[in-house]
DNA sequence: CGTTGCGCCTGTTAGC
DNA sequence: TGCTAACAGGCGCAAC
């Protein structure tokens, strides 16, 4: 389930391997892998030079020498792999792009939540990530105003740091780690929050993705595992989720798990009050 | 209009 | 032991 910190990994390794290469042929394996809103089929981008790839939040672009982008979501459990031609397919292979020098960039995913798509350039983002708001690394970020934000909706805080809207990048892995370093129940309504404890919330949010983001960069020493999006979760540093029963590291009370919008969420009842 | 709930999908796990 | 059912979750859209 990548979130933020995992798909800046899976970008980084990218970055190392495909810059500067080009696309010679496309094979859509699957129907599911394309999204629906792609301005045309993924065959389109034949030929095409990749020069920078880019990320927001949990979206992943490829900017093209082409007057769109190739965008890319990752779902649940999408990955990227770079095989030599010829290295056997992997059972959920949805998508290869036929490299130069004789490399693969290949699309897997198992639960196919994942896609690639072709999207017009809105400035800097593609048209399909405009709505998604910058996520808490991004230069653009505004701090106050997601405060603001947050303060205006009105619900709890959970469901608001799943809102790609407000904020993105934020899964429910990171959510729940947040809320339990910040000290905030998960049920705690925006609107009644002050905007100090909401503040809480965003430094705690950018203090645990960092530190994914570290240990995600240096738990592999190869770039071809980042590539294949392995850098996975690092369940021994996680303190809230999945921790269900489990001692709270700070109180020894026992994590508890309720469901907040159809969704798990592990929380200390002892260090997180309503 | 804003918020909530559902469906998409498949490997794993819990329960009968 | 073997089968079925529930579960996991990001996102977009339908429904309230």
């Amino acid at each position: 389930m990548p979130e933020l910190p995992e798909v800046e990994t899976v970008r980084r390794g990218l970055a190392q391997w495909c810059i500067g290469s080009s696309i010679q042929e496309v094979h859509v394996l699957h129907p599911r892998a394309t999204n629906l809103r792609s301005i045309a089929p993924l065959e389109e981008i034949t030929g095409a030079t990749i020069e920078r790839i880019s990320r927001r939040g949990k979206f992943l672009w490829f900017e093209l020498d082409r007057a769109y982008f190739l965008v890319a979501h990752l779902g649940m459990s999408g990955q990227f792999r770079i095989h030599s031609t010829g290295a056997p397919d992997e059972k959920h292979l949805r998508i290869r792009l036929v490299l130069n020098d004789h490399q693969e960039l290949r699309f897997v995913d198992q639960r196919t939540f994942g896609w690639l798509a072709l999207s017009t350039r809105e400035g800097t983002a593609p048209e399909m990530v405009t709505g998604i708001a910058p996520d808490i690394f991004d230069p653009l970020f505004d701090r106050p105003g997601v405060v603001k934000k947050f303060r205006m909706k009105r619900t709890e805080i959970k469901r608001a740091l799943l809102d790609q809207h407000l904020m993105s990048g934020v899964g429910n892995i990171y959510a729940d780690e947040s809320l339990w370093r910040s000290k905030i129940h998960p049920q705690s309504r925006t609107d009644e929050l002050s905007p100090q404890k909401i503040e809480r919330v965003l430094t705690a949010t950018e203090a645990v993705m960092s530190k994914a983001l570290v240990e995600g960069g240096t738990s592999f020493d190869s770039l071809y595992i980042n590539v294949n999006g392995e850098s996975g979760y690092f369940e021994h540093s996680l303190e809230a989720y999945g921790r269900e029963h489990e001692p709270c590291s700070r109180c020894a009370t026992q994590i508890r798990r309720i469901v907040i919008g159809a969704r798990s969420s592990h929380f200390c009842p002892r260090c997180q009050r309503l």
